[in-house]
DNA sequence: TCGCTAATGAGAACCATTACCAATAAGAAT
DNA sequence: ATTCTTATTGGTAATGGTTCTCATTAGCGA
């Protein structure tokens, strides 16, 4: 039960949460799930690829929802290095995956990998710190 | 003078180095380095843009000399989520880095961000795990 | 020498994550 | 029902990378 509770959290919430969170929102629907059950779960749910995780250089993990790579919802992230806030993106998507495509073809001939997913963000200061430095 | 003992060592080093192995490396020629100082040096260095910060995933994060951009050994990585093996590669780096550059522009502009650094990694399992799964 | 500032190092503290372990639930087979 | 097995759970303790605290030192100009 814990699990779907955890796989529906991940699917209202719009941010990406931490393990701290989704514990929190779980705990209120199951009182008594304890923080390893998270944990433990999410680990599971991270390897069936329906779940995956972030680090934004925060010191904690988040989570989302895997959309699939073509989802229609597939982002990739931009990272304030200042404040931490984190901006989904959705633009250029089209034309970054066709070549993310390309390339994954290439590198997996080359490297004799099997690629599962790729990680792409941008860091940089967002227009409330960008004045500050 | 510990500073540049840390610079130097990311320059001799091929790999991507923990804290600790430079701490390890360093502590050869200055004895009396502390932990902290390294920790210290290397958020220094970050913060100048001469040294990144990776994180793959172990729990430890790992330091490299910043070579820009553009750089001749600019390169991204591939990680194995079994092993933890990275390759770094550098094809395709430049329609990569092409594709990139217009996706920063148009991101900046629309989200009015100042745009530092891109992180772009592919997971995947690496030809010596892809059997045993 | 005196005072000031930046840099250092040892150890304690922090905190997200993981390991451990006993308890429970759910079946399947007898 | 009873036993056996297996999967899942939750509380707590431990782990370990990173950060904090704070007293000490080095450098340097006045």
């Amino acid at each position: 039960m814990p699990r779907e509770a955890i796989l529906s959290t991940l699917g209202k919430a719009s941010k990406h949460l931490s393990a701290e969170e989704i514990y929190l929102a779980v705990h209120k629907i199951y009182p008594n799930i304890g923080l390893t059950t998270v944990y433990r779960n999410l680990e599971l749910l991270i390897g069936t690829g329906l779940v995956n995780k972030f680090d934004f250089g925060d010191g904690r993990a988040r989570y989302e929802l895997s959309e699939g790579p073509m989802g229609a919802r597939h982002h990739h992230h931009l990272i304030c290095t200042n404040c931490g806030r984190v901006i989904d993106y959705t633009d250029f998507i089209n034309e970054e995956v066709e070549l993310l495509k390309k390339t994954e073809r290439g590198l997996s001939k080359k490297y004799d990998f099997r690629i599962a997913g790729h990680l792409i963000q941008f860091h940089g200061l967002c227009n409330r710190c960008k004045g500050k430095k």
